[in-house]
RNA sequence: GGGUCUAUGGCGCAGCCAGGUAGCGCACCGGACUUUUAAUCCGGUUGUCGAGGGUCCGAAUCCCUCUAGACCCGCCA
């Protein structure tokens, strides 16, 4: 094992990079400039798997820099996809547009110029927040510029060859059928109603006739209009399974990682460049889903949908990156859950780097480093940031929900958990108080108190709302509890329950001075 | 029909992709503190790493076979 040299940084993505240029060595091409592509769909709210997906092919870019090679990250947006189903949270009004490409459908917000930019805005706005790099481009403009008319010409041209390959590959017949175009109706502005009938090769243009068809099992309404489309200018778009390759060889792009369930899909595209365009596919790298937690909570409510705004109210830019770059392999059942142990995770490995843990065994040194150097694009920080562990911040934040911040951070100086109060601990305990608020709500509980309870209640909330010094609360409250002949345990248990909504919690005394004597004594007279 | 992934203490998971004494969280047990709650702190227990075979000085990790489960594709993008 230690004979092995390491490569680049020492994790997966160096591995791939190298991989890649050991490829393009052997292919003999140029490597001025080294394109790497991320897909961003358009048609439904980006989820960080889509996140994922150029976070990664970011993140090769970077060891392709590293390595000393010129790189670029291309965003692709393929808003020419047409809109299927309405995601959820979005106005019905949207029924009127289904089948229509989401760039030509107005944005429902009324915020960016379509639907499809608002989509693909929510994605670009959450690579800008975690600091990655790209050069967008979008499927409207592509295919207006007509920047892949050659590529699209010669698929239509071999299309029956291609429908048979794809039947043969993946085992899917339409496109013996079918070409593998599919064009925006001029009249309606439908796609996939307008069925490509024939390919004029001279003229470059295809023929197609606008008629009813399903999307699912909805029926879409077509309008019998015949027209034709330049492939170089008018709109229109190649079918999935030739189209990556289309773009591939139109942008040269040399790497384009892609998730499990287009991997037919990018089987086929591979061919297609290779036998039918002439251009050798990029490297590619396939990744697992990120699914949802299992069998958990209101799975079809709109919080669950996991996109990187959403995350970010709760971890940091650290901790997504981490996720993304920890391994591209497993990773499985994603919640907002991981993020507690994430944001830890982060502090250990720059623990580890800056020496304040030691690891014996020198190649999980060197990878543990690679993957902190990753998780900071490269730019490692000079100094090591504060770390507080962010379970006992949310332990914290569930506790104290007024002033929040002042409070935690005075509870964080008492146990010696940080030195000074420091800005960058309050954004720390605003994360763990929106997750505390957002994961931790407490179920009302009916609280049933006999007499003797209530009347030690009452002694309580006077003792509490009395002027006199009381020297030891906790001392006060089993006092009464006795006095009255209740129970210490069921006591503190229902002053819990008043309090906090749970049956435990911290040692209440002094819980009671951080909260507020009359506060405390106000919430009690509630269940009076 | 085709394909991918997963299987590790009671539960949830990390470690596997570059082999080198099996780890974390929760739970549990003990101690400290506390006027018998709880919290907190300190310490501790828990595993033939799904089964079988192979490679190797050495396998949770690499290779093959099998079993079980999850997911994806076979509408469309």
């Amino acid at each position: 094992m230690s004979e092995t040299k390491t490569i680049g940084k020492g994790i997966w993505i160096d591995k791939l990079a190298q991989e890649l240029l050991e490829r393009e060595k052997e292919l003999g091409r140029s490597l001025d400039l080294i394109k790497v592509e991320s897909g961003l769909g358009a048609s439904g709210i980006p989820h960080i798997g889509s996140l994922g997906d150029a976070v990664r092919a970011y993140g090769v870019k970077l060891a392709l820099e590293n390595f000393g090679y010129k790189s670029e990250l291309i965003a692709y947006s393929d808003d020419l996809d047409g809109l299927r189903k309405i995601p959820e949270g979005f106005p019905k009004s949207l029924e009127e547009h289904i089948a229509k490409p989401v760039s030509l459908i107005p944005d429902p917000f009324g915020c960016h110029e379509s639907y499809g930019m608002h989509m693909s805005s929510i994605l670009l706005d959450g690579l800008d927040k975690v600091g990655i790099k790209y050069e967008f481009r979008r499927a409207l403009d592509t295919y207006k510029q007509g920047l892949l008319k050659d590529q699209i010409h010669t698929i239509l041209q071999n299309s029956s060859k291609i429908g048979d390959k794809i039947s043969e590959l993946v085992g899917q017949e339409k496109y013996q059928k079918y070409l593998p175009y599919f064009p925006v109706c001029s009249n309606c502005n439908r796609l996939y109603t307008a069925e490509a009938t024939e390919y004029i090769s001279d003229e470059k243009k295809v023929l197609y006739n606008c008629h009813d068809t399903e999307i699912g099992s909805k029926k879409v309404k077509g309008c019998n209009h015949d027209g034709e489309a330049d492939i170089g200018k008018d709109l229109g778009k190649l079918a999935w399974k030739v189209e990556f390759a289309a773009r591939w060889a139109a942008f040269d792009i040399r790497f384009e990682a892609y998730g499990k369930d287009i991997m037919d899909s990018v089987k086929v595209n591979d061919w297609v460049a290779d036998e039918i365009l002439n251009y050798p596919p990029p490297h590619h790298v396939k990744y697992e889903m990120f699914l949802d937690k299992g069998g958990k909570k209101i799975s079809k409510s709109l919080g669950n949908v996991i996109t990187a705004q959403k995350w970010l109210e709760f971890g940091n830019d650290k901790s997504i990156l981490l996720l993304l770059y920890k391994r591209i392999t497993g990773a499985r059942e994603l919640g907002f859950e991981d993020i507690p142990s994430l944001m830890n995770e982060y502090n250990e490995l720059e623990d580890i780097y800056f020496g304040r843990i030691k690891v014996d065994n020198p190649a999980k040194l060197t990878k543990s480093n690679g993957l902190f150097e990753y998780v900071n694009l490269l730019k490692p920080p000079k100094e090591s940031s504060v770390h507080v562990n962010f379970r006992l911040l949310i332990e914290l934040s569930k506790i104290f929900k007024e002033d929040r911040i002042q409070r935690v951070m005075k509870k964080l100086l008492e146990y010696g958990v940080i030195k000074t109060k420091k800005p960058e601990v309050e954004k720390l305990i605003e994360l763990a108080g929106n997750f505390a608020d957002e994961f931790d709500q407490q179920e009302k509980v009916e609280i049933d108190l006999d007499e003797l309870t209530k009347k030690s209640l009452k002694e309580l909330t006077t003792a509490l709302n009395s002027d006199e010094e009381l020297e030891d609360i906790q001392n006060t409250i089993y006092q009464i509890a006795k006095s009255n002949n209740v129970q210490p345990k069921d006591f503190f248990k229902i002053l819990y329950q008043i309090i906090l909504g749970t049956s435990r919690g911290p040692k209440i005394g002094p819980f009671i001075s951080d909260i507020g004597r009359r506060k405390v004594a106000d919430l009690i007279s509630e269940y009076l």
